[in-house]
DNA sequence: CCATACTTAGACTGATTAGTCAAAGTAACA
DNA sequence: TGTTACTTTGACTAATCAGTCTAAGTATGG
């Protein structure tokens, strides 16, 4: 039983905010100081509650994905229409984030770009995130290709790969690219290839 | 007239040190006096030749545009065969690469996700190295599209800019995967949907 | 052979870094 | 109402950060 005070924070709002940060600033551009501003928490509750700054920083990054990727997984495989159609709304309300001005691209692909390819604990986190997401786009289009939408002679798992590819690559590249049109260029020819497999 | 002695290093060759370091290690993530020692140079030396260590980065962009994306440019529009076929041939390599243990990824790719997105100054060099990119990749379709390779109904732009965001894409995922069968999985697919194109 | 103009190495600065720790505060239980 | 177990605040440390600057070295021009 806690015997002592309740905390005085909330900390899955304080975890939501070291993320918002972490995705704008990187992990070592973030400085604690700043961190702890934005989380309004003192440095010991940090440390008390998320043990130091990169299992903050691997906790931000379980709560994209149970956030963000999560809702992946429910508008890829939203039953209410055809499985396609999922994959087309999905990717256009991709490129339309993706065009903003100074649009942030993705949590788990900015991050990826920013650990040594040697640190291979992280390596695993992030692998395994991104294969949550690759698992959405698989199980979407398997059901397209069990409704006829797809031919039976795709292979849906090098298709899945590819569009995580397209979709990371778009989000990336919309981090510095200044016309909205791009994104939605990508994406009309990305869903374009889809017509034939 | 230069009336002191030469300069004792090669800044091409200093540079190009810094470039893997940074590569490696990201912005924020290298320091100055690892630099130094990679570099092996004094640290004046590298403030009166590169002005600080910012200036140094976009230097290093510079220098990865000048090799490796010239490199690009002259593989994607080579004459001497078909200019599918040299897509085809560019992509595969590029898997290759990327399919190695610890894969670095592009440059220009992990810098666009290390950067603010509000650090306009940057954003835009940013933005220069991968229009030229994507005009390498324009070329190669529009050439493939005059000769009948592709339909003359294939927007060329859109279709460049597509495979730049799968290059991309496959370049940062190839640097978390274990499994090399991953970013050829990727280039099967996106060469497939050159078939219908 | 000296003066000039460049180079070099490296000491130094003030700021900031991640992380620790002691002291004060507070709520729940006996 | 103490005692206990937790919280919070913020001072502190040692290391590192980017960047400056002085002093010593060296090749060239006169």
């Amino acid at each position: 039983m806690s015997r002592g005070p309740e905390k005085q924070f909330d900390p899955e709002l304080a975890l939501k905010q070291a993320m918002q940060l972490f995705w704008a600033k990187g992990y070592t551009g973030t400085g604690l100081s700043e961190l702890l501003e934005t989380m309004k928490i003192g440095r010991k509750s940090m440390y008390d509650t998320f043990g130091n700054k990169r299992e903050l920083y691997i906790k931000a990054l379980q709560h994209y994905s149970q956030t963000v990727v999560n809702k992946l997984h429910r508008d890829l495989n939203n039953s209410e229409q055809p499985a396609l159609e999922n994959v087309r709304k999905v990717l256009h309300a991709i490129a339309t984030v993706d065009s903003r001005p100074m649009s942030m691209g993705c949590f788990l692909g900015v991050s990826i770009a920013q650990f040594r390819t040697n640190d291979s604990e992280m390596a695993e986190v992030l692998r395994k995130h991104m294969q949550r997401v690759e698992k959405a786009f698989y199980l979407a289009f398997k059901k397209a290709q069990d409704n006829g939408e797809l031919k039976q002679s795709t292979n849906v798992r090098d298709l899945a790969r590819l569009f995580v590819s397209i979709m990371q690559g778009m989000s990336l590249i919309g981090r510095v690219i200044e016309s909205p049109g791009v994104p939605r260029s990508i994406v009309k020819s990305a869903l374009a290839t889809l017509e034939a497999a």
